[in-house]
DNA sequence: TTGAATCGGAAACGATCATTTCCTATATAT
DNA sequence: ATATATAGGAAATGATCGTTTCCGATTCAA
């Protein structure tokens, strides 16, 4: 069941919630509309279920490139490189399913729209810790506003996901990244 | 006509194309269906239509935000101003056209993807063309690689709209913008 | 005055949508 | 061996979709 939602991850992130028929997931997923609508309820229901695994695989795999060793610099470095690596060829212009449903946040229900808010949410805080672990061992200035750097970061790493629709290079998006490291100086 | 294209563009940032039925565009541009058939000749065209509206105008309101006078850096500060305005409050939930279509880029055809690509394309040479600017007038140093410097800001400002969508104050907003600034130093 | 052209829109059309119903095959329990 | 439960899915359903057709009102020209 895993897989067929993975796959429901993939074609909603690349197509949007209204994008993807009922008729598009039967095809993703190897299920006839009657398992789906078993498995699931109705089509939100796949949906928030596709949601929650995206995230949940993404902050497993974001916290692998994260790691534990390292100053809070070099952790944030590596945090901002995972989300390069996303933004880029095939997996750039897939797209990122808390991106895309955050375009389209105005036609969900309040339950959806605080899943997707709440993932951003999440993304900030993350980005907000390591900014400050820099700044306990020294890696980042004390100085720097941490919060407002966490906030700039999550911009503009959601942006690199908008921009990477359209496709852009790897060492494009590491330049990016790369000034932006450089801002907390 | 231009009143009922600029409330398309609305509906179409607020709901993305898929999420908006041609029921909705009657409602919104008080025309029934057979007329917006007469004057658009499909959906497809009315969002075209709606989309190039979108980039003529706001390209206007940035043209004039920049302004004439002051340094390349102050330009692009003002620059930065306007999409700061925008992403936040009922215009930042609303979103972008061009942002929304972004994320739906998959399910348009060649010609409309090619739109969505030429305006990024654009914004980025836009804030290009300001960083140089900058770099001859001396306000922002000529080490600072002009190009990536001006996808940083691209990134960022794209990133706000989609971080805009679920709510975020003007101040954050700003403040995001002023570290942005500081990169370039 | 009359006929034709134009305009705006109501209604219809065929297709697709999300969801439900019901059928067949398989597995399990007695 | 038989009956019941479960699983998967084909087909149907009612609603909505995007688009087309056609109607009535108004305007204009002869």
């Amino acid at each position: 069941m895993d897989i067929a939602l993975d796959r429901a991850v993939r074609v909603f992130s690349e197509r949007g919630y209204h994008g993807t028929s009922i008729t598009d997931l039967t095809h993703v997923m190897n299920l006839a509309q009657g398992s789906i609508y078993k498995a699931f309820k109705d089509k939100q229901g796949v949906f928030l279920a596709a949601f929650q695994r995206y995230r949940s695989i993404r902050t497993e795999k974001l916290r692998k490139a994260i790691g534990d060793s390292g100053s809070g610099l070099e952790r944030l470095r590596r945090a901002l490189g995972f989300y390069v690596e996303s933004a880029h060829g095939e997996e750039g212009r897939q797209g990122c399913l808390v991106v895309g449903s955050a375009a389209e946040i105005s036609t969900f229900d309040l339950e959806v729209a605080r899943h997707i808010t709440t993932a951003l949410e999440r993304n900030e805080a993350l980005l907000t810790d390591l900014v400050r672990q820099g700044q306990n061992d020294g890696s980042i200035p004390s100085h720097v506003d941490s919060e407002t750097s966490a906030r700039m970061m999550l911009c503009l790493v959601q942006g690199m996901r908008v921009v990477g629709k359209t496709g852009r290079s790897r060492d494009d998006m590491q330049a990016v990244v790369d000034i932006a490291i450089k801002s907390l100086h």
